[in-house]
DNA sequence: GCATGTGGACTTACGCCGTAAGATTACAAT
DNA sequence: ATTGTAATCTTACGGCGTAAGTCCACATGC
């Protein structure tokens, strides 16, 4: 099909990584197909099974990919300026990658790139909240906010795939009015500060848990009951 | 196929989607077909084509209907109280419907019970916060954390589909310990008290920026600058 | 009783999809 | 020139959503 004279770049994983996340972003992650792939990196379907042994293993590959582009906080920062820093290169990946994001955002993160990208930021939360119970309910918090306001701002309300049968704007105007006046404020143009604005209460509920688990650094339980 | 002379139930929307959410919960999202849905009420799959237009409408109905099946709170609630029941009804409803709950986390609600579910919250974010722009946006953050940890807790780490191929334990305890002691508190035994901690931040969040709001009804800004 | 219209379920078929299995090519080493 | 190997292509299968057409049970009018 292709010109056959013409130089042939080979294929390789890197490669195909690299077509299938552009792919992705100029189509949309359901239509993201091995045929449609091969179409675009010039070959066919099946060679992308040399490379990787099924759709789901390269699906992987992009993942890892996007997670191991999250840069690390300067190394001289405070352990809550490194959750901050953290936090908003993990949403700034997201925002590189909005359509695969969706499947980021619902992949468990057991490969080599993301158990590090876990490991580095609970070292940071461990740095904050010396104690392993509190820090990775915290972390968890943390990632809820995160995770959802991404997921949300890439896929969501204003981004998202819509019903087959949306419901008229007129009609929300008139039977809602409080969505009506608030749709505005759902726009891109305020995601930044919304974002910001559950980022820091997040990170004041984490200073402030850090505070008092650094005030009382081991007392037994005050569970004295004086009963009578 | 079926024993023919035996009593037809007759097909309706209502059953269709009640058998589709039900096959949904017992297979799972991604193995959701309209063949296996037929199989499960006993008739061919083009029969629900009958009742729904395509399988994005009858998705839109699942969903519509776990929406839908969110209690109100009851009425004489302070508006803070109020969003309390609210979120935790919304993460009930995404934990009776793990594997549907994937479908609405990433779905716009732009759909009568969408609609009318989301004025609802509206309504008490403005009780609390009245003022347009505010209430919008802390809505935002509110369900920014909700939907994220709703989303993890039914299909995320401990939860969700893992890669093709995962790391194996033993690198993990290696190669990741802050991940290793924390794993034992990211288990499902957790989930509850995780959930509650940040959903307790995010309602003193709320609760600290209503006491500022009302607090200072219409000061035009101090922007004084002394200069000099 | 019988014709007829109609709505609900069924049948067939099409063009996609992921991918198993095997054939073919390009090229390096001998 | 020959062989071995890795990369790519070809063919084919079963499953998917669904368009189009068919069939049939049953309510309605005579």
């Amino acid at each position: 099909m292709a010109a056959h004279t013409l130089e042939r770049v080979p294929l390789s994983r890197e490669r195909i990584v690299e077509a299938a996340m552009e792919l992705v972003e100029r189509r949309d992650m359901g239509g993201f197909t091995t045929r449609g792939l091969g179409a675009a990196l010039g070959c066919e379907a099946m060679s992308i099974y040399h490379h990787f042994p099924s759709k789901r293993h390269l699906q992987d590959a992009m993942v890892e990919r996007a997670i191991g582009g999250i840069k690390d906080p300067p190394g001289d920062l405070d352990p809550i300026e490194g959750l901050r820093f953290l936090g908003r290169e993990y949403r700034a990946m997201a925002h590189r990658h909005p359509r695969l994001f969706q499947l980021v955002a619902l992949h468990r993160l057991d490969m080599p790139a993301g158990i590090a990208f876990i490991e580095r930021i609970l070292r940071h939360f461990h740095a904050a909240l010396p104690d392993d119970r509190i820090a990775a309910q915290a972390f968890r918090v943390f990632a809820y906010y995160v995770v959802g306001a991404a997921l949300d701002q890439t896929s969501g309300y204003a981004e998202g795939p819509s019903p087959a049968a949306p419901a008229a704007d007129d009609d929300i105007a008139c039977e809602a009015p409080r969505l009506a006046a608030a749709a505005p404020f759902f726009k891109r143009s305020y995601f930044d500060s919304t974002f910001e604005q559950g980022f820091e209460i997040m990170l004041k509920g984490i200073a402030d848990q850090r505070a008092a688990l650094l005030a009382k650094p081991r007392l037994p339980k005050p569970v004295v009951r004086p009963k009578a």
